[in-house]
Parts: structure tokens; C-alpha cells; sequence
DNA sequence: TAAAAAATATGATATCTGTCATGTTTTATT
DNA sequence: AATAAAACATGACAGATATCATATTTTTTA
């Protein structure tokens, strides 16, 4: 089993700031676990004891709303570390994790990380600087979500997944992912985001070959209002 | 001056985690602030050296979207803590507060706060939880802008004053702010807000005198779709 | 490979919401 | 108290979006 000591990973997220000797500790801990394309790797209302770091693929987070439908509220990747407000809450899970391609991933025992942040200040500062920044993120997609129309939220999703995760040698964007779930991203109805993306095909902003999708004018889709 | 160690308001919040000395110290630096209904107590882009602690009154916290409106986010009250996420972050405030009443707060720089974190891990750890919550609500924010009717969020808004703020001894609701503020945290125009607020009186749900509401059936004001 | 299931696509229509216009009421200012 | 400014209210209308229906294509499964 790979090393966290000698994890290049680490370098994305708040465990950079731990010693050595603590990343060895939490080494002979953890758990690598590979997890395939729909899988669930942990629902809302689950008890999480300890927290998640990406090390490959990509998960979406969802909330389950009243109206029966998922709203996508993050996507998480290569050196995101999942559960840990729930363990710093002490809470179930707010939040559903599936796995939109194959990932692995390494699991952390809880014990191990609330021993870490008593402490290593260096450590807390770091996670509270992460969650600060998760913070603003979450009160940005609370504006666009907002005041912002389906239309233009929709040509930032695709813009987000090409600036996030670019494209293939065809230059298709690079992670495939459903019409419903762009549609729950952008919190808007499935036949309502294929609709939009047929009009932006038809302006010649992208196009498609089945659920692959090219972007074709990048600052058009900048441009949508 | 009032001294910290002595304040009931860091009840709270995070402040309770410090020590008594600690308090001592933060008691020495701070500043105490009265503030005016409408008075800008930070803007956003502005940099922030500091923490405010609300002592009394309640202010918005909002941010301009694109479109040239405000969006609220959020509205903190007694006990709330504001800045610290632009101090950790070393950052300039993402976002704007303005009080809609008269408001008493402390300032206490950001020295203070930054020594206190990398000295007592109970005081980062209870910080981490309070922003854990933070990012919780946050996502229930998204699902609900994201997923909701307008009427529904309107709806929402009105049971969250009743329920946190209360009633006076006429029974309208105690904080009054007006139709714009109310569609600033809709996120809805502000004819929208007001149509719908009159709805909900045709309806019997509220009762209306100038600025102030009376909520008269809060079953059907939960039941709104 | 065939059949079944899921995803994509599109039309028709109703509803919701935003915008613009205008008038009234309330609040603030001199 | 008179005036100005701000907030509230409502009508008319256009545009955006959701819903329901149905057809087609793609993917998965047996």
C-alpha cells in the first residue's frame, strides 16, 4: 500500500501541513479503497467516522431536496478531502457522495485526524483556511443560484468542467457526465438543460456526439446572459 | 469599557473557548462600536483587520451579483462573529454588512485572534465547528435557492424572522426591514416580493401595517409551495 | 446480438417571474 | 407643517422555465 509521507497528493489539501511522523501514523491507518463509476461512497444521514481523500476520479456531493429532487452542490477531485465536517461537527452526513467516473480514494480513520488538530496548530489553521475558502465558494453559487438565469448558469457549468478538467485528444470535455446531472448542478429541471444545450449547439457555441460534449466558443459561452 | 471575560454574548460563539487570560488580553485591545440602522459597518473588497463580535442588533450580510443586485447571504445577531473568515482566508471581505437596526459590536484585531489560534487548539477547534455549521446552512441555502419557488423561499423567509427574531407585543414580527430586503434574501426582484407579500395577506397567511407583518397563520405559511 | 432500460430530444402548453409603467402611501428632511 | 424622497402597491405584458407527452437514440443487460 502507497505511503502518505511520499503522497504527491498531499500537496492539494490541508495534510500537507502535517509532520512526518504524523502522516506515518495516519499511513498505517487508512484504508485505499477503488470505487467504480455510480457507486456511493457515502449518503446523507450516514454516520462518516473519518474523512475521504481523493487521490483519482471524480465524486459529485448532493442534497437531497424537499421537492424530491438532487441538487448537486459541489464537485470534488484529485486532493479533496470529503467528511470532514461531519467529523468536526460531530454530525451524520449533510450530503450524498457518488462517484462520477472511477476514483480511488484513501479513508482515514476519525480518531486519527482529531488527534492531529489538537495537536498541530499548523494543521487546524489549515483546514480552517480550506473551509474559509469553501465558505466563499458556497456564498458565490448561493448568488449565482439566485440571480443568475438557467441559461447562464448552465454555460458556467461547462465552463467550470473545461477550466477544471479540460478536454480529451478530441477535444471533448474531458469528464462525461448525464444531462440530469448537469441539470442538477445547475438546479434546474433534466428536459430544461438538454434544451438549453440543443440551443447552444444550435448557436454554434458546442457540440455533442452522444453525451460528449465540445466546446466550440468558449468566449460565446462566456458571453450567455 | 465592558470587559470580555465578563460578557455573556461569548456564550455564543468560539470566544467561550478562550481562556480567562486570553480574554484579559483581548479585553485590553478591543474596540466598542455603536452603529446606526443603514450604517455600512465593512464593505466587500474592503480589507478587514479584525473580527466584529455583535453584540446587539442585526445587520445583513450581502454581495453584489452581476445583474447589479444585492444578494443577502446572511444575517448575523447576537453573538455572531464577522470577518473571521477574511482574516483566515487573508483576504479582503467577500462580502458587505450593513446593520438594519441599531447594532453594538466589538472590534478586536486580528493580532489577537491569529495569536489565540495558533496558541489554544480548543479555541480553533470550536472555530472549525462553527464554520463546519456555516457550510451546512450554506448548502441548504443552494438547495433551497436552487430548488424552491420564489413563494416557497418568501415564505421561508418570513417563518425564519418569526423564529429567530420573534414577535412584538402586537405580534408583528420584532425586526422589520423592508420589501427590498426581503427580496434581496429571496433573491427575487423587489415588485416580486411585494406582490407575493400581498398574496399572503388576500390569503390570510400575514396582516400588514406599514413595514411591519404579522404572521396570522404560520401552518400555511409553512405549507406554501 | 437482441431486448430492455436509460438517456436524450423536442413539441405543446401552463405557470412563474421579471420588467416597465404608474400611482399611492409612508418616511425623512428642511 | 410642507416638501421631497423613499418605499409600497398594482396592472400589463414579455420572456423564462417547468411540466407533460411522446419519440428517438444510446447504453446496459441478459
Amino acid at each position: 500500500m502507497s505511503k502518505c509521507e511520499q503522497c504527491i497528493i498531499k500537496q492539494f489539501n490541508s495534510l500537507k501541513s502535517l509532520t512526518k511522523e504524523e502522516l506515518v501514523r495516519i499511513s498505517n491507518c487508512k484504508t485505499t479503497r477503488t470505487i467504480r463509476r455510480g457507486e456511493v461512497i457515502f449518503s446523507e444521514g450516514d454516520k462518516i467516522n473519518g474523512v475521504y481523500c481523493v487521490k483519482d476520479g471524480i465524486c459529485k456531493l448532493s442534497k437531497l431536496s424537499e421537492n424530491g429532487k438532487d441538487q448537486i452542490v459541489k464537485l470534488n477531485y484529485k486532493g479533496d478531502i470529503m467528511g470532514q465536517r461531519s467529523i468536526i461537527g460531530e454530525e451524520n452526513s449533510n450530503l450524498t457522495a457518488i462517484a462520477l467516473n472511477d476514483m480511488e480514494v484513501c479513508f482515514i480513520p476519525k480518531t486519527e485526524i482529531l488527534s492531529d488538530l489538537e495537536k498541530n496548530p499548523n494543521f487546524s489553521l489549515e483546514l480552517l483556511r480550506q473551509m474559509a475558502q469553501d465558505l466563499k465558494d458556497s456564498d458565490n453559487t448561493i448568488v449565482n443560484m439566485a440571480q443568475k438565469s438557467v441559461r447562464k448558469r448552465l454555460a458556467d457549468a461547462l465552463l467550470y468542467m473545461h477550466s477544471n478538467f479540460g478536454e480529451d485528444d478530441e477535444n471533448f470535455l474531458k469528464v462525461v457526465i448525464s444531462r440530469e446531472d448537469y441539470a442538477n448542478i445547475v438546479g434546474t429541471a433534466t428536459e430544461s438543460a438538454i434544451r438549453i444545450l440543443s440551443q447552444f449547439k444550435n448557436e454554434g457555441l458546442i457540440s455533442t456526439v452522444g453525451k460528449q460534449i465540445k466546446i466550440k466558443n468558449i468566449e460565446g459561452l462566456k458571453r450567455v446572459e
